[in-house]
RNA sequence: GUCCCAGUAGCUCAGCUGGAUAGAGCAACAGCCUUCUAAGCUGUGGGUCAGGGGUUCGAAUCCCUUCUGGGACGCCA
């Protein structure tokens, strides 16, 4: 709650030596709601004062004194302060209603614009359970910078370029043929692309036979590249079904492919700056002074690599958008290969190379460790999602079978699941795969916020509630827990994005949600003498659990 | 071998810019639907915060070290 009426007050009552920012900085919010609203430690004064912790903080609370303070209680050496409830209530309510979904908005982004390089996905290849977190946390992520007023450009930079291109050509005269990949185009590219990598195991005169196809590749051999747009066609038929299920969408997808007539500039560009070296047949750029291993630029073999890509798309992106920052929302694995391309960018002396920044995420595991397309160890997204969907549909079928639109509330909850499934977890932590937690519905999930959504809905249809006669002045002690949570969203909304975190925003929905329940079950809302002030509180909770959910992507069902 | 990340309840995880008795969810057990959707609520049990040192009035949180797991370390992306 507000912190800096208290910072000032207290500062005041210090005197001089102690400065606001330094009192503001010391306020802290108790663990437990009986201890008080806020708090001020008075253990490191002690040693100033000469005085226990405790008589300075009885002290402090005598001379204490604001109409929003209720009540100070020396505890501990902590002083313990309690807020004006209906005060604070009204205050918040007010500014929800006048503010509708635009509460918890910023405008420090106003007028910029944010690039995210997001999803990602490599052709031939099944879109595996870590696609689906670059996809959701850059959505996530996208959304939230709406929210602070940034234009977004979300950008699917696909994966159809490099060996292993070459590699799957190679398979595919090999042991494929038309019929069979037309079948089950990205089966039976995985299956061929796993026995390449197996076989050239014993045989490595394969991975040059892969090579050389790449190199054709480049060199824009005709056959090896209808070859390649094929594939091509045929993953991002598959993908797209994938991201209409997700409901997300890009503002561009574009392939790594459509910087390949670029690179020649790139390389020239670092030549010309003197940055580029020979070693072993190879040229790269060394970046021994940023104590990181040199960046490969071009293979022996005359071909470029993905860094050489990464360097001439992050170019074409600034000169295209002008960005504010640069996000790339891909895997923590690929954190070296991020700081090299930024630093060989620094080298270029180009001054936008500090605002792109890496958003790593963690792996996810089976039975702690990697999950590998080449060991045909994935797990396939797309049967995850069917099994959330069905699961979703059995509850309906058994909670609610008179239910409309089953369907569509079974693909909004059974998809809600699995992403919020993901984006309540710190991002940058590895997760290990467990389709039990994912299909769960109850407790910490994101069908629990959908459900206290539903109810809250519920509630305002029942006891004919009109937002045009909501009223704001509540008196219910029952509801401060509520009311505090409903106060923070706006400071959450801003943390979850200065830190690129969307498990922000899950985590503050799930706690908002259990307050709500925890009301719910203990205070008659409909019928009660504060009917509209309650309803009123109970349409203000609906607004922000929407709002949050949609901010992670997370669709709203109306009833379930 | 070098560098990075992690280790908290049986399981999955919060808490980490130092603060009060370390919190949730799942699982287990016990209650709550003649009352606003039980995908809910309430309660019980469950801990050497990996081990050891240090800094501090105060450490899960900061520093050092050991152990364990994972990742990265030019011709995959």
């Amino acid at each position: 709650m507000d912190k800096h009426i208290l910072s000032l007050q207290l500062a005041h009552i210090l005197g001089e030596s102690y400065s606001r920012e330094w009192v503001y900085e010391q306020i802290e919010i108790p663990k437990k709601d009986q201890l008080g609203d806020l708090a001020f430690p008075c253990f490191s004064l002690a040693k100033d004062f000469r005085k226990s912790p405790q008589s300075i903080a009885e002290e402090l609370a005598s001379r204490l004194d604001h109409p929003q303070v209720k009540r100070v209680e020396p505890l501990g050496g902590y002083v313990n302060v309690f807020l004006d409830q209906t005060f604070f209530a009204e205050h918040t309510l007010k500014q929800v209603l006048s503010e509708s979904e635009d509460y918890g908005s910023h405008h420090f982004g106003d007028g910029k614009t944010i690039v995210l390089d997001m999803s990602s996905p490599n052709i031939a290849k099944p879109f595996s359970m870590g696609h689906l977190r670059s996809t959701i946390i850059g959505q996530a992520v996208s959304n939230l910078a709406e929210k602070c007023g940034y234009e977004t450009v979300k950008i699917n930079y696909i994966g159809d370029y490099g060996t292993q291109f070459g590699k799957l050509v190679a398979a595919y005269y090999l042991w494929s043929d038309p019929e069979a990949i037309k079948k089950d185009p990205l089966t039976e590219l995985t299956k061929i692309y796993v026995r390449f990598h197996e076989a050239s195991q014993s045989d490595p005169s394969l991975i040059d036979q892969g090579r050389a196809y790449f190199k054709k590749l480049e060199n824009q051999d005709e056959e090896v590249t209808t070859l390649w747009r094929w594939f091509k066609d045929v993953s991002l038929v598959e993908f797209n079904r994938i991201y209409e299920l997700l409901g997300t969408s890009f503002d561009l997808t574009r392939g790594e492919a459509f910087y390949n007539d670029k690179m020649d500039a790139v390389v020239d560009l670092l030549d010309q700056k003197g940055l580029l070296e020979h070693s072993q047949g190879a040229q790269v750029v060394r970046l021994d002074d940023e104590d990181l291993p040199p960046c490969l630029i071009r293979k022996s073999d005359g071909t470029t690599t993905y860094a050489t890509r990464d360097l001439a798309a992050a170019i074409d992106r600034f000169e295209s958008y002008e960005f504010e920052e640069s996000l790339y929302v891909v895997g923590h694995e690929q954190t070296l290969h991020f700081q090299q391309v930024k630093h060989v960018l620094e080298k270029l002396k180009l001054s936008w190379a500090s605002d792109m920044h890496h958003v790593p995420f963690g792996m996810i595991l089976k039975d702690g460790k990697k999950m590998s397309t080449r060991q045909g160890k994935t797990v396939l997204l797309e049967q995850v999602l069917q099994e959330a969907m069905n699961r979703a549909l059995e509850n309906i079928e058994e909670k609610n079978p008179n239910l409309a639109d089953r369907e569509k509330v079974a693909r909004q909850v059974g998809v809600g699941a699995i992403i919020f499934h993901d984006l309540k977890q710190d991002r940058a932590k590895d997760i290990e795969f467990s389709l039990e937690d994912m299909l769960s519905f109850e407790g910490h999930t994101g069908p629990y916020v959908q459900y206290s959504y539903v109810r809250a809905r519920s509630l305002l249809e029942k006891g004919s509630f009109d937002p045009e006669k909501a009223s704001a002045t509540l008196k219910d002690e029952q509801a401060w827990g509520v009311v505090k949570r409903i106060g923070s969203f706006p400071q959450v909304v801003e943390d979850a994005f200065r830190s690129y975190d969307p498990s922000k925003v899950a985590k503050y929905v799930l706690d908002l949600s259990k307050a709500f329940n925890h009301y719910y079950a203990h205070t008659k809302i409909i019928g009660s003498e504060q009917a509209n002030e309650r309803l009123t509180l109970i349409y203000v909770i609906s607004l922000i659990l929407k709002e949050g959910l949609e901010l992670l992507g997370i669709e709203v069902p109306e009833e379930m």
